[in-house]
DNA sequence: CGATTTTGACCTGCGC
DNA sequence: GCGCAGGTCAAAATCG
């Protein structure tokens, strides 16, 4: 059954780093995370639903202090206020041309010192509160802000509780209120859907950064996860794969991925519970960093058991296979900054929760027509991935925004910034 | 050998 | 209360 949908572990490989075994590769030691360390030296909250990211600057955001859209970011609680201010940010959302940080730029930590504080888009995600009123109620996102908005762009939006800013060709966020239901979890950490905050993305499914030859260069995830679930999906041709973080013993934090139903091209990553741990400061600590790639036994018998699968949907070939390793991970690290991930809460009773994907691209103005390695349709759909996989870095550290001009602050910036270490603009 | 992935079975929340 | 669907468990397979 399951086997024709597709599969999600490929999608995601955690850590991205090689393979698990827990041995650490070169490649792993590679980018073994200094900045992080620095990072975790600062007494930074590791409550970010396991996003590693969530308390890095933005490199791409460096005016974000005084931005306006803002997240209170109750990540513990079982409260979460979420507060936009869409407005003033109209202007960007409106009239950039072909801003692929518009989302970047739309979301922030209402709190100053947590904007200051290492962050950046990873860090947005929004944590769906289980408070549906509040939820459903403090969504500051009013109603003629969403006009504006609605009207400046051509698509957007969406009803009373959701919301959707689209910028011109490729960046949307998105957000639905939609009320979470609490009740109290079997025991701490384990299931019951609904009942937890949850921290959703959607972003572009693109490459296999892993798949690399020479090896993992773009940090996927600080995380390790480890696989321990996978299932399809009722309404999607795309099952939904269930990771836990294997960090550390004990730790709850886990994620689900799946691909957008209505978008392929789109993941879905949902985070739930955190992280009872500091961030791994060394690649052995991902005791679970997933296994890189497939092994040919693998893939072949994974390929013939799940052989009636439509191709587009077989993410078992090797390929493809590689092509979604670590893409929840390295999706987060690196596409979704650069390709504007969506963060919205995703109600499980939304027939096509991932609409709002399909917003995020502008299929006459967007990113799509440009990168046909995302067209699924395509027959080098996968193969393409690979190519797009140096994308993200190389738009992340555009030039013009990293190395032409760096100011002292930025190098301060960078340091605690694990992308600083993936300055691929000056090193390739 | 220790880690991961795979995958069917089981458990439980939720809607009717 | 029932059934469905989502989420988790755990044994087996796999890998380096």
């Amino acid at each position: 059954m399951e086997k024709d949908r597709g599969d999600l572990a490929d999608i995601v490989r955690a850590s991205g780093g090689g393979r698990g075994g827990g041995g650490a590769s070169n490649e792993e030691n590679k980018w073994e995370p200094l900045g992080f360390e620095s990072v975790i030296g600062q007494d930074v909250p590791i409550d970010n639903f396991g996003d590693p990211f969530s308390n890095m600057q933005d490199p791409l955001m460096p005016d974000i202090d005084q931005e306006t859209w803002s997240f209170m970011d109750g990540t513990s609680s079982s409260s979460t206020v979420v507060k936009m201010n869409i407005e003033d940010r109209k202007g960007d959302i409106s009239t950039s041309g072909r801003s692929n940080m518009v989302m970047g730029k739309s979301i922030f930590d209402e709190d100053h010192d947590q904007m200051r504080r290492p962050c950046n888009i990873f860090s947005k995600m929004l944590q769906i509160s289980p408070n549906s009123n509040m939820s459903t109620t403090t969504l500051g996102v009013l109603p003629r802000e969403t006009n504006k908005i609605s009207s400046s762009s051509s698509s957007s939006l969406v009803g009373n509780d959701r919301v959707g800013v689209k910028a011109n060709s490729s960046t949307v966020c998105s957000v639905e209120s939609r009320a979470m239901q609490i009740s109290s979890p079997r025991n701490p950490a384990i299931k019951r859907r609904k009942s937890q905050a949850k921290k959703v993305v959607c972003i572009p499914a693109p490459a296999a950064v892993n798949s690399r030859p020479t090896g993992e260069v773009v940090p996927s995830d600080l995380w390790a996860w480890r696989k321990y679930g996978q299932k399809p999906i009722k309404g999607s041709p795309y099952p939904r794969g269930y990771y836990r973080c294997s960090s550390s013993k004990g730790c709850s934090a886990r994620k689900q991925v799946e691909r957008s139903r209505t978008d392929p091209n789109m993941l879905v990553i949902t985070y739930t519970s955190e992280h009872n741990h500091p961030w791994p400061t060394q690649r052995n600590a991902l005791a679970g960093s997933t296994r890189s790639q497939p092994t040919k036994s693998n893939a072949n018998s994974k390929i013939s058991s799940s052989s009636q699968v439509p191709k587009l949907t077989n993410l078992k070939e090797e390929p493809e296979n590689k092509a979604n390793d670590s893409l929840a991970n390295s999706a987060i690290a690196g596409q979704s900054l650069i390709m504007s991930s969506s963060i919205k809460e995703e109600p499980d009773d939304i027939p096509k929760p991932i609409d709002i994907c399909n917003d995020l691209f502008d299929h006459q103005h967007g990113y799509i027509p440009e990168a046909p390695y995302l067209n699924p349709s395509s027959d080098d759909f996968f193969t393409n991935l690979e190519e797009f996989e140096a994308d993200p870095l190389h738009l992340l550290f555009d030039p013009q925004g990293f190395t032409s001009e760096k100011s002292e602050e930025e190098r301060k910036t960078k340091a605690l910034d694990p992308f600083s270490l993936f300055d691929w603009t000056s090193n390739s």
